[in-house]
DNA sequence: TCATAACCGAACAAACTGTTCGGTATTATG
DNA sequence: CATAATACCGAACAGTTTGTTCGGTTATGA
């Protein structure tokens, strides 16, 4: 990838995240990340067709190192090493995640988060989806699947508005209070 | 109130969740809402000062019909008792809800759900506010409360999305898979 | 060195926003 | 019924934003 392309797309970035600490999403104009990210008009429109893909391609580039490796779980029936195997998936999604904080803060101080947190639910979905297969009579195997799915996320917003937790100790909030079983 | 505004307050609602349900909150222009609602542009803004204006109206009209009466539930002492009232104050949300189905679903259904969610949970939060008084050494206190909060938030947001549940089951898969304790 | 490709920035049409204003129709009230 | 108040209409407006085009400049990598 030429250098310029890399440098125009991280300060594209840089300044689209800077604007969003300081005002929600719907009001950031393209002209505002234009201007703050100091590139020309058309440079921009060449790199990103409109701000609804910036964020999005903001989001995969956040997603892309967070999820990166966790793809290799062993599907074990030993239930105490799979619990094990979960427990370490989540704390490395969680270690990553602390990586991108203020970024990630500012996508979620708006409506932005809504997009964000879709994506994220996404990705989670794969990751818990192995975990369910005893059927419970008290309720949809989806909608448990979906519990667990928005319990995490909805974890890490907490998280990311509330400083001085470590991943160590929000993941034993998670498990203390979600019915993983 | 006039019954004119009354009527043009009306049209504008319904014009705003028909398109809702067709295209995303933030791809509807005003222009759009006023045509659909056949109301002269004056009009509009004589009523809603902007369109996040309007989707907060809506979302109050909506709040005022769900949380209108459960407010004098007594602070007993009780805990079985409480707990009955707990459950009959959330069936009596969950119920209400079920009236304004189509229009929630819309809201929902992009971005906009976000701003619902939003106002959802500040009223949950008082909702369930008094559920928590015992300590936990597991998790923040604050932690907990907001768990409760988002899990009941998105249950309604699942149920939204997936027809043929009766308020009670739902009300049931949600009792199965939170931490009410 | 040199062809390629990225960037620049001015200019443009199109759409949307929010406001104003003079005129018309409906309402509540006496 | 009469009338004052008030909601509505809709055209016109300035200002902003969007997305595209295009000729010229500069950096890159082979």
């Amino acid at each position: 990838m030429d250098r310029r392309q890399k440098k125009t797309r991280q300060a594209v970035f840089e300044a689209f995240t800077g604007l969003l600490e300081r005002k929600p999403y719907g009001k950031i104009s393209v002209q505002e990340i234009i201007d703050a990210a100091d590139i020309g008009r058309s440079t921009f429109y060449a790199h990103f067709e409109t701000k609804d893909e910036l964020l999005r391609a903001l989001c995969a580039d956040i997603f892309r190192h967070v999820f990166s490796e966790g793809l290799q779980r062993e599907s074990t029936h030993d239930f105490s090493t799979r619990e094990k195997d979960l427990r370490a998936e989540l704390a490395h999604i969680l270690y990553h995640l602390d990586d991108s904080r203020s970024c990630i803060r500012a996508i979620l101080s708006c409506e932005s988060g809504e997009i964000f947190m879709r994506y994220f639910k996404e990705h989670l979905a794969r990751v818990f989806a192995g975990e369910l297969e005893r059927q419970s009579a008290q309720a949809p195997r989806d909608y448990l699947l979906q519990h667990l799915v928005w319990d995490f996320a909805e974890t890490v917003r907490w998280w990311m508005k509330h400083d001085g937790y470590s991943a160590e100790e929000v993941s034993r909030f998670f498990f203390a209070a979600a019915p993983v079983t």
